[in-house]
DNA sequence: CGGGTCTGAGACATCGTTGTCTGGAGAGTA
DNA sequence: TACTCTCCAGACAACGATGTCTCAGACCCG
């Protein structure tokens, strides 16, 4: 800087004008600030500029989420990123593979580099943490599940209520006996949508019964392995709710082994490619990932513009896809006892 | 810092020292600063660590891929993610999308942004704009595919080989009409992809056969619409050979919808979720996705960390995954007329 | 023709750190 | 005891940019 300023004979200070377009420059000096920068191929040093602007004028946000690399996280990273790229700022991002400790370090590390904002889908119970460490300015906002211990805005699906209307759909099909298999408790969307099914067969009136349930599946093989077990009792389900597309997708691999895929019901929690090529086609609540990302970025950038109403949670409701497997009818009592 | 230096009664200095943790100083002072960052609750700015440090020292990195949100790219970057965090870097991303404009954009924004490195998987076909704004020291790597007009690392699936052997499985079979269904020729790794189909029907003395070749499809839905129009025709292929996941998929779309599924044989490059819950399983050429991430992120470290030596391509080698859908024979000439 | 207003460019200080240099205190040696 | 050497903390400047203030000159009006 201090280079075009001596070659276009001027003071420094009016090439930071001229670079941040500041309207009050000679249009003569403009013009010969602009071809000495181009000649020595000046590029402004954005982490000098922000640090002297202060805080909230880096141009980067942080975005912490369970795994870039698994769809649902990938497809909010895109949407932020979409949102992002708009308004010229970019994305630093984080996975946390479900570690409380992991979300504390990379919030810090994200924060002690000036991001402006930081959207976090958390992986603990407990938020406090960020009281301290907000108050440098970085403006906060979650998505996919709310924040405990700590108040910010927050995006989150209809993880109950899609639920709810997952297991209706089968309800209404004639199931009484309807299997649940999920992620462990301990986070808080599978809590929900396990609150959910709960709640959608106690207004049937239907007891639940613990031998339908299965809790902390985490892979594809231990999804399947919990499927196979559940179906493998004396009376088994006549359809089955998995809460995350893994353990949907282990679930469908365990009832194609067990011949059972045009049998049993299921409908899946998240939807995911190829649900509809497989034999049935896999039904399933999908959320609206896009949009929660998109809503997220837009609130974050809220906030930054001055938005200081007090924090509030935007729920964003679910579709039911119907593509066959949600649709079986259980078999007659007679005819299952038999086979 | 100024706080917590009046706080501990020590000069700014000596607190820079604590927080590096400098050797030289005082065991009882260090304990001082310790206590008083502490209670002040005191985080370093990293923004002004940079600036002061100069190039190479921000502990970040930038990474531009062809979208994030598809699961080959969220592959590539949870891998170079994971590499990072060892070494207390973070990762700023970037979709190019195709798009060589995109591409020149976001690889300034991230240097203007004073990354150490970055890597990319780049979308145009000249790289030469990075000869000026490497200069102030960032160090680049490309990741999938090669940099044209500009030299440096990168690290790139055997592109060509991979097909070859997707090809000769199939020939091996006794498949003589196979028909090839791909991307873009002006995508790189597409048309290594079709050089390696060519080769190896040519090798194997098949003229390649115009009407057997289509490019250019993108989605699901153009890959299924060729697939179909090439199968629609007088003398149809026995065989398919597709250049990527969306193109597999699409084509395996359609492969059911003509009832030809398991008539007709597909391998597919890249591998995919759920290839092996279809049927019949879809056979690929799969990538190391984790090995190439890992190479891209270990040779950008290399390089910051003092290797200069001339830049050089590393290839990755590919593997068949047999699952069904490639081993399907032709169906004797007679009958396959008569159908 | 003089005083006041307005426009636009430069000097200066500053953002939060860290590299370099200086200097004082303590230890070891002759 | 005096001198040198070592060790460690502090003063200072600088990284690259920008907010604030000042001031020179053009312009206008009475």
């Amino acid at each position: 800087m201090r280079d075009v300023a001596a070659l276009a004979g001027v003071a420094i200070k009016t090439v930071s004008r001229v670079m941040n377009g500041v309207s009050t420059v000679d249009a003569e000096l403009v013009g010969r600030v602009r071809k000495a920068a181009d000649m020595l191929g000046y590029r402004p040093n954005l982490t000098a500029s922000s640090l002297r602007r202060g805080p909230g004028r880096s141009a980067t946000i942080g975005l912490l989420l369970e795994d870039v690399s698994n769809p649902f996280s990938a497809a909010l990273l895109r949407a932020v990123e979409d949102q992002s790229r708009d308004r010229g700022v970019q994305v630093l991002i984080g996975s946390l593979d479900e570690d409380p400790e992991r979300e504390r370090h990379l919030a810090r590390a994200l924060i002690d580099r000036q991001v402006d904002g930081l959207i976090i889908a958390p992986a603990g119970q407990d938020q406090s943490y960020l009281l301290s460490e907000s108050r440098l300015g970085t403006k906060i906002v979650f998505l996919d599940r709310e924040p405990r211990l700590f108040a910010a805005d927050a995006v989150v699906s209809d993880h109950r209520g899609g639920a709810m209307a997952a297991v209706a759909h089968l309800l209404e099909r004639g199931h009484r006996r309807i299997g649940y298999l999920g992620d462990s408790l301990s986070i808080a969307t599978a809590a929900e949508r396990f609150a959910g099914f709960e709640r959608a067969i106690e207004r049937h009136g239907i007891t639940p019964d613990s031998r339908l349930v299965a809790h902390g599946l985490r892979t594809i093989d231990q999804a399947g392995a919990g499927a196979e077990l559940m179906l493998g009792q004396p009376e088994p389900p006549t359809a089955l709710f998995s809460s995350r597309n893994v353990v949907t997708i282990g679930t469908a691999k365990a009832l194609h082994r067990l011949g059972l895929a045009r049998t049993v019901a299921l409908v899946g929690f998240d939807d995911f490619d190829l649900a509809d090529m497989l034999e049935p086609g896999i039904s399933v609540v999908a959320q609206d990932t896009a949009g929660l990302g998109r809503l997220a970025a837009d609130l974050l950038f809220g906030r930054l513009a001055g938005d200081d109403s007090p924090p509030s949670t935007r729920v964003v409701a679910t579709t039911l896809v119907v593509r066959g497997s949600g649709e079986i009818r259980p078999l007659p009592e007679r005819r299952r006892k038999r086979s």
